[in-house]
Order: structure tokens, then sequence, then C-alpha cells
DNA sequence: GATCATACATGACGAACATCATATTTAAAG
DNA sequence: CTTTAAATATGATGTTCGTCATGTATGATC
């Protein structure tokens, strides 16, 4: 049958929403187009009628993931009387660190997206998004940029590792670490 | 037939060579069992007389991984008067960015790792022993553990980063910054 | 109100994949 | 020398997956 615009303008976001959270707990390649469907209350051969390819979605839903979790961030950070120490406290804790669905898709994906040249362009963009929102937002002088740089290579690259070693206190520690380093760069 | 002992040995290090070559370029998911196994010179028909299963295979892969870009490092350090100096350059530049197969483990696989509970035992084990070298290597004095945890952070994060942006002028700003950031840290 | 367009469900298809079965050949053990 | 055990190639099996084909019901359009 034929459905108002409406409804299928939302099953779309549904599709999109889930998407980007399961490619966020489970990979590109471990999240299947019927599982995303099924998520999204539909069946799979809907798919087609919303996204013309997988590696397409992938594109989108990138796109969104980082719309998720960075207006995640800057309403933390409106929050806060200190952006940075806010940007730091929300990006580096347990919560994120147990929650990859919700949370930062550089994180979550970088190693993938690498391999997919139509995900890198969108993911580059959201990059420089994000670098450029951060030295407007912490308000520094010199070596904004270079500063900028530094804590989000070291944000991303600790929270990757706080979620692959196994060991519970060496996760929380270098949670703790990275977030007492950046704080005073 | 039955072969030798000798060379029985030799195909072993090979599909474990080669599993961890193809791993760290195009992930756990995305470098099949037969494919490891034709790059070893083999039929995927042997790869059960030597490993119980792929994630087996996994589990030792990303062991051979880590010693083999190890080692790599350490030669690096040992050539230099400067161990850290060292570890940057070896670590944060284009070659490394470029060769992910001969690499780091943690910047080309980390999040996969996260999902594999078996893997990620010995990924902790792994990243353990990377952490007490550099502290013992680099020389520092206090905050040693802190400042080897910020390190490799930063390095593991601003590699993975680098490879998945799609500018070039842009992820080498980001190997030359994280280099230089970290050389006075 | 008749026609058209489309978003969906069901089901099928072909490819890829991990794993297993079997036959073969020959090193190793006795 | 005979027997046994093992490493390999070939091929099969069952499953999963992305994608496509088709039927259907109904909102949209005229």
């Amino acid at each position: 049958m034929r459905y108002p615009a409406g409804e299928t303008a939302e099953k779309h976001e549904r599709i999109l929403d889930e998407a980007a959270r399961l490619f966020r707990e489970r990979g590109f390649a471990g999240a299947g187009v019927a599982d995303i469907m099924k998520a999204a209350g539909l069946t799979h051969g809907a798919f087609y009628a919303h996204f013309d390819s997988k590696n397409e979605l992938a594109v989108e839903a990138i796109g969104r993931a980082f719309e998720q979790s960075g207006a995640a961030l800057e309403r933390k950070m409106d929050r806060s009387q200190n952006a940075q120490s806010a940007f730091l406290d929300a990006y580096l804790n347990a919560a994120h660190r147990d929650a990859p669905g919700r949370g930062c898709a550089m994180a979550a994906l970088a190693p993938e997206v690498a391999r997919d040249p139509a995900v890198r362009v969108s993911f580059t963009i959201h990059v420089k998004n994000m670098l450029s929102m951060m030295t407007r937002r912490f308000g520094w002088k010199r070596n904004d940029r270079k500063k900028a740089i530094h804590t989000l290579s070291a944000a991303v690259g600790a929270l990757a590792l706080a979620r692959a070693v196994d060991d519970p206190e060496l996760s929380n520690e270098i949670l703790e670490s990275i977030r007492d380093s950046l704080g005073s760069i």
C-alpha cells in the first residue's frame, strides 16, 4: 500500500538512527541490512525504497552519528562554566565507554572508515567541524589548532583503548589519566 | 600426504604472518579464511589442521601483529639517541599511516577488538607490555605511567584519524601536530 | 471516482563465508 | 617393511548477506 508521506519520513529517520547506533555498536560489517530494518520496525524488503545501497546508508549514518553525539556534547558544554572540562568529562567517562551506540563515531569506527572511500568523505567533513567547534568553544589563545588536534586525538585514542582492554582497572586508568592530562595543556 | 615437520611449522608461521597483515589491512570481518590461506600459499582446506577456528587465529594473529610492530619500534629506538623522539618519528609518519598491514595493531583494530572477548584478553596483555616498554625506554622520572598512557593514546588516536580522513593536508597536519605536541610532555 | 504511483511485506537469488568430509600422499613409528 | 598418523587439496554444506522481483494495498493526483 501507499503510506502517508509523514509516516514514511519518520521511518526513514528511524532507519538512519538505528543504522547510526548499530554501526557504532557492531561495525559496518557486523550490522546487516535486515538487522537495521528490524530495529527500525520494518522488514528488509523496504530498505531499497529508502536507500540505494548499504554503503550509501553507511555514508548517511556516519553523518547522523556525528550529529547526535556532537549535539550531546554541545548541550553538556552549554550547561557548564568551562567548556573544555565539560568536554573531557563528557567524553572520557565510563558511561560513554560502555555505550558506543550513542557515542563518538570516531572512536567506534575510524579504522573501518579508513577502508571505505565514500564514508571517508563524510567523516572528514565532520572531523573538521569537530576541530573548529573545539577551538571556538574552548576559547584558547595561541596554538589553538594544534591543541584541538591534540585533545581530539588523545580523547579518541583513549576511548578506543579503554573499550578494547579487558582489565577494568586499566580501562578506568586510561580514561582518568587522559582526562587529567588534557585538562592542563 | 604427510609433510615434513619443519615445512609444516613454516607454513603455520606463514599463515600467522599473513593473518596479522590482512586483519590489520581489512579488519577481522574483511579478511576471510580462504584469503589468508591463499596469501600463505595454501588452500582453505588446510586451515583447520593449523587452527581451531577463525577466532582462534584472530587471537594469535593479534599477538603476532604486536610482536612485529613492537620489534620494529624497538629496533628504531635502539638506533637512536633519544628513544622518545625515535618512537614519535617512527609511529607518526606517512609511511606507517599508509602501511597498516605492517603497523600498529591498536590503531588498525581497536574497535573490532573491543567486540571480541577472546581477542581482548590477548590485546590487553600487549597494551600493558607496550606501556611498560615505553616507561622503561623513555627514562622518565615522574608521572611516568600517566605520560606513557597519554603518549600511547594520542599516538593511536592520531594515526587512526590520519588514516580515516580523506584530506591529505589534514592527515599530515594531524601526524605532525601530535608528533610535535608529544615531543614536549 | 478512476487512475497512478509508491512504500511496504514476502520471498527468492547468487555470492561469500566458516566449517566439515573425504581422498591422497607420504613422513614418521614400530 | 609395514602400519599409522597427519597435512594437504578438492569439494560439499549450511548459513548469512546484499540485492532484486513481485504482489498488494492505499494515499495522492487528476
